[in-house]
Order: structure tokens, then C-alpha cells, then sequence
DNA sequence: AACTATCCGTTGCATATGCAACAAAGGAGT
DNA sequence: ACTCCTTTGTTGCATATGCAACGGATAGTT
């Protein structure tokens, strides 16, 4: 039981409990573990699920099948990563994503109902729990927002300004280092590869930005809103491109 | 205190609480109520929201000012909508939207902690609040991924097609009508009127729709994925063109 | 009926963008 | 050094899309 604790402690659901009381925490939550070999399903579309899952060893994919049949790689998963918590907390019967395990697994699963009651020992940790899993899904709500706000931009000029203004802020400096490779950025804003270069080059040609690899600099004929100062911890890899932790 | 009773119980949040029951409950949330002149900000972009607002009575509309100052419409709020839940909830200190009157208005305030912490008479109701408050939350993120999902199509040939799609797994028939006008429609979907006018008249031309004003009928040739039956509450207009309640 | 306003489809046009293909630059391993 | 692979920028081209303008249809009002 022990060896998957420090693991734990990096998990965003646990934030705040005390690694010498987690040990009691998992019994009193009725946790399960399971492992899982290489490309077996951990979650499959079209069926319920009912705990949500901690990733402790190993590495998975999050993937949708599209209505043609091709699917897509929504995020990958690390130790310490949540997954399935949205749809567990929305009591949802069909889920439309299927993890899988990339490399054989070790996954923590815990009932969604058992964080959501008080527990017969009415443990104090129980509102510490409850507290973090809605903070957790309420900043990936933000960060949702601030991402649909990128993708709404109709030119791929306004997505990446977008994209590197509110990165900017978020560090707070006008110089910075993206956490994307080209084709990561082009993906995650939504736009083809080669014409992003293309727009790239523009902006920096008309001096709005300069760029070298992953280091970008913002011109002061860029505006920058207001501050937003906060710096979030995300539970995986799907908005790396808006805080990088 | 009456008068807005039967008002919160069409509010998500209060789903499963007894209305004989609800007076109660407001008194142990510590629950504060305000009013608003039109055009007075009841949420201030740049501050911090500790207190979950459902408005009462009147209208109001959520904004966000852009870089270059342009104030864009996110949603319109009406009685027993929710506002500002996300933003509590992950403790923001600096919120990037504004509330403001558009009539004049009575808001109830939930201190986001009074609904979190256990209240020191420990009431049934609690339970049931906190569940539907991460329920409700939980099932804006599933939501929102969907839109992201609509967003990243690259034509607005996909963008048509993944909408109606969607729409139609979710009421379960091929035929159906969409809450949009067409001006809404574009705007839903982030691309230009007169271009996805064009595009829904290819659409037909090729067979794959029918459509006269709002009613749509998508042709066989439309692959459906699994149908999703989940019928579920929103909490405001942002997500009307997903579920239409 | 006349007027107005709104919604919706259509069209012309300049341009942005996806796509494919290629080239240059680096990195890793032998 | 070499090859092999990945990453990134560049370019040509067909086409999709935003934009502006126009016109028809419908509904509401006087």
C-alpha cells in the first residue's frame, strides 16, 4: 500500500491532506486498485462510470472515436493524473472517451459516492476532498473557457495572439517559453501547421513578436489586459498550453 | 423571503430539495440578497468572487472585455440562473468577466463556503447540495469539452455537420429543430453568416440535409455515432445550442 | 396599403488557409 | 564523419471563408 503514496501526494485531489493520514483516507473512501497490461481499456466508450481513476504507474492515452471511425488522441495521462472525474461527478451513462493503456498500468479507482459522503467517521479530511475535486473541475471550467475563447477567433493571426497574449500574462513577463513544439501549437490552437509558420512570420515581420524555438518575446504594440495573476496547478496534460505548471 | 421560493426551485442548484424545506436550507447558507439599478455591475472583471450568485428577479448579461477594450455578450441570465459558480469555486482572485443589470434585478448571494463546510446543524440538505453543485459543474465541463470538440473542426462544413450531429443524438431522431436563428447559429459556432449559409445550401444540394427554417432533418448519408441519451439541465443560455432544455 | 425592421439566402471579391511538397537545420546514434 | 529522423520554415496552388452589399420574404405597426 505504502509504495504509492508519494504518488498521491502529487494528485490534485489530495492537495492539502497530510501524507501520514492519506494511508486512512484510501480505506475510509474504500479505494480499489487494478492493474492493467498494455493496450487493454481502462475506460470504454458508451459504458457508465461510477469512481474516478488515478493514474499511479505507468502511461495511458485519453482517446474519442469520431463519427467516422478515426480516433483521436485527447490527452495523455502521467502518474499522479486524474481522469474520468467530470463524467463519474456527472453521473453521465455513456461516456463518449475510452482510455487505454499505452504501458501496463497500475489505476487507483475511487467511488465517486465515497467523496461525496461523509463518511461514517465523518473524517475531517472528507471537506478537504470535496473541496479540492470541485475546485479541481471548476478550474478546468475556467481553463475551458479561456481555450473556447482561443478557438473562437476566426484568423489564425487573433488565435495566436490570443494564445501568446494570455500566456504572457499568465507568467506575467513579455518574454517566455511556450511549453509546445510547433506542431503541438498548431494543433492545440486548431489551425495547419505550415500556415501558422507563415502567420509566425508575419507578426514577427511587422515587429510584433520575436520567437527563437520555444522562446517568444511580445513587442510593446502588443496590449496586454489586465493582469491575471494566478498560477494553477491542472490535473493532466490537456491544457498545458494555458499554464504550465 | 416567500416570494422567491418557487424560483429556486427551477434552480439547479436546489434540484431534489422539498420547497417546504428550501427556507430553511437559505437560512443556513447564510444567504444574502441585493438589488441591482439597470446598468449597475453586479460582477466586476478584475475582482474576486467568494459567493455564488442565482438571479432572483429581472435580467442581466455576462460580458468580457477583450484586449482592445471591446466588450463581447457571453450569455444572457434569466430568473434561476446561475452565475459565477466556476469562478468561486476555484477561489479566483481576479475574474475575467463582468455582470451587469440590463434591467433591474434581485440577486441571491451563497457564500461558496457556507455550501462546502458542513453547517453546524449538519442538515440532510447539505449533502444533496454539494453533490448538485459538482454534478452541475461537472456536466458545464463535459459540455464544454463537446463545444471544443465542434470548435477544432477547421471547415464549416465539419462545424455544420459535427452541431447537427450532435443535436441529433441527443434528442435521438433525425429530425428535430434547432433554438438557433441563423445569426445565432453562426455566432455558435464561430464562423460567418453568409458563409454557413453557403455551405448549408451545399449541404442540401448534396443530400445530406433538409432544412426549412429552424427544423432540420439530417439524410441517411449522416453517420450518427452512438446515440448519447442523457437529457440533462444547463444552468444558462451559454450551452442552449448543446441541450436545448 | 404603406412603412419598417428583421431574418435569411445569394453573390462578387479579396484574401486567408489547408494541403502537399520540398529544403534547411539540428539531434541522436553508429 | 555518416545516416536517419525530427523539427521548422518556405512556397505554389486550389479553395474555403470573411466581408460587404443586395434582394426577397415575413411579420409587426400605423
Amino acid at each position: 500500500m505504502k509504495k504509492y503514496i508519494d504518488i498521491l501526494t502529487k494528485c490534485a485531489l489530495f492537495r492539502g491532506v497530510d501524507a501520514s493520514e492519506l494511508e486512512g483516507l484510501l480505506k475510509c473512501l474504500s479505494v480499489q486498485e487494478k492493474t492493467y497490461d498494455k493496450n487493454e481499456s481502462i475506460l470504454i466508450a458508451g459504458t457508465r462510470v461510477n469512481s474516478i481513476g488515478i493514474l499511479i504507474e505507468g502511461a495511458a492515452q485519453i482517446l474519442r472515436e469520431d463519427a467516422d471511425g478515426n480516433r483521436a488522441i485527447l490527452s495523455d495521462l502521467n502518474p499522479a493524473d486524474l481522469f474520468g472525474e467530470a463524467y463519474a461527478a456527472a453521473g453521465w451513462n455513456e461516456i463518449p472517451i475510452t482510455v487505454v493503456a499505452t504501458g501496463s498500468c497500475l489505476v487507483l479507482w475511487i467511488p465517486f459516492h465515497a467523496v461525496v459522503e461523509q463518511c461514517s467517521f465523518s473524517c475531517d479530511y472528507h471537506k478537504l476532498l470535496i473541496e479540492n475535486l470541485i475546485k479541481l473541475i471548476a478550474e478546468k471550467n475556467i481553463l475551458m473557457n479561456e481555450k473556447m475563447r482561443l478557438l473562437s477567433c476566426k484568423t489564425t493571426r487573433e488565435k495566436l495572439l490570443t494564445y501568446l497574449r494570455d500566456y504572457s500574462e499568465i507568467v506575467g513577463t513579455r518574454r517566455f517559453k511556450i511549453p509546445f513544439s510547433r506542431n503541438e501549437l498548431a494543433d492545440y490552437i486548431s489551425v495547419d501547421r505550415s500556415a501558422m509558420s507563415r502567420e509566425l512570420g508575419i507578426l514577427r515581420d511587422q515587429g510584433l513578436i520575436q520567437f527563437h524555438k520555444n522562446a517568444f518575446e511580445l513587442s510593446d504594440q502588443v496590449k496586454l489586459r489586465a493582469k491575471i495573476s494566478s498560477i494553477i496547478l491542472v490535473t493532466n496534460a490537456a491544457f498545458r498550453g494555458i499554464i504550465d505548471t
